[in-house]
DNA sequence: GACAACCTGACC
DNA sequence: GGTCAGGTTGTC
């Protein structure tokens, strides 16, 4: 499940091999994964050079010359590679771009991922982008403690959402809180400057971390070159319902917050 | 603020 | 055969 670390891994991967390359041939292979935007078929991108790769949140930007951009959303289990992985089914197989010298697949066995094509001007506009809210290593401790505090629901649901910090999901918050000591459920709005300020300080350690371990292939997370992330090893409460906390001992917990499940060490996050 | 919907594969 | 996984949108 991409979160910012994954997706952030994906860009780097994909700028490495892509940036300067020339688009000789793209298109959908499935229109669902395909959004209404200003372009309906993907060979508007041919002949087009590949400027830069961008990622705002759990979204990566392409920017083509001639002011022509691609959104890409991953959701659940979209996958972008640059040539095609051997180990996946080709029915899952939904998008391409053919550059001279590479090709960049996308994959997306539940088909929630979103690719869509539009012009430079309406990329700010763009609903998914629009609303986010700031990136988490781009904001103070002063300003992140500002926007929780106008929040009034738990804290793990407040983390979650994109509209107050974009980037962080499941796994990166339950682990975010766990080195934090706060428990999932407390109120956002009520939760003292002081812990806000170790809160923001374990978000950026332990995306920092992950990041530099590529990511968490706890499911079936692949980087741009198909490869597993690190990160899985490291987690300390994600999806370790009943093994000992890392810190007390104790049996992790797990409830059910807003649809999700939450995980978290009832000794040492209060 | 809760919850269904979108999908499929993995697991019981 | 039923449940679960979770990012995001849409609906009540």
């Amino acid at each position: 499940m991409p979160e910012l670390p994954e997706v952030e891994t994906i860009v780097r991967d994909l700028s490495s091999v892509l940036i300067g390359q020339k688009v000789v041939e793209a298109k959908f292979l499935n229109n669902r994964i395909r959004e209404n935007c200003d372009y309906k078929r993907a060979s508007i991108l041919k002949g087009r050079q590949l400027k830069n790769i961008s990622r705002r949140g759990k979204n990566i930007v392409f920017h083509f010359t001639e002011n022509i951009a691609l959104i890409c959303h991953l959701k659940m289990t979209g996958k972008l590679l640059v040539k095609a992985d051997s180990s996946l089914d080709k029915k899952h197989l939904h998008f391409f771009i053919k550059f001279e010298k590479s090709k960049l697949n996308y994959y997306d066995v539940r088909k929630f991922g979103r690719i869509c094509i539009l012009r430079n001007s309406g990329l700010f506009n763009h609903p998914r982008l629009k609303k986010l809210g700031p990136e988490p290593f781009e904001i103070t401790p002063k300003l992140f403690a500002d926007i929780i505090k106008k929040r009034k629901k738990a804290i793990k649901l407040a983390l979650l959402d994109q509209e107050v910090v974009a980037g962080l999901g499941n796994i990166y918050a339950d682990e975010s809180l766990f080195y934090a000591g706060i428990r999932p459920t407390l109120k956002a709005s009520g939760i003292s400057r002081a812990r806000l300020k170790k809160l923001h300080d374990s978000i950026i350690k332990v995306l920092n971390k992950a990041v530099n371990n590529r990511g968490t292939s706890v499911d079936d997370y692949l980087d741009g070159f198909g490869q597993r992330g690190n990160f899985q090893n490291q987690i300390a409460v994600y999806g370790k319902t009943g093994q000992p906390c890392p810190n007390c001992g104790i049996q992790l917990k797990r409830i059910v917050l807003g649809g999700r499940s939450a995980h978290f060490c009832w000794k040492c996050q209060k």
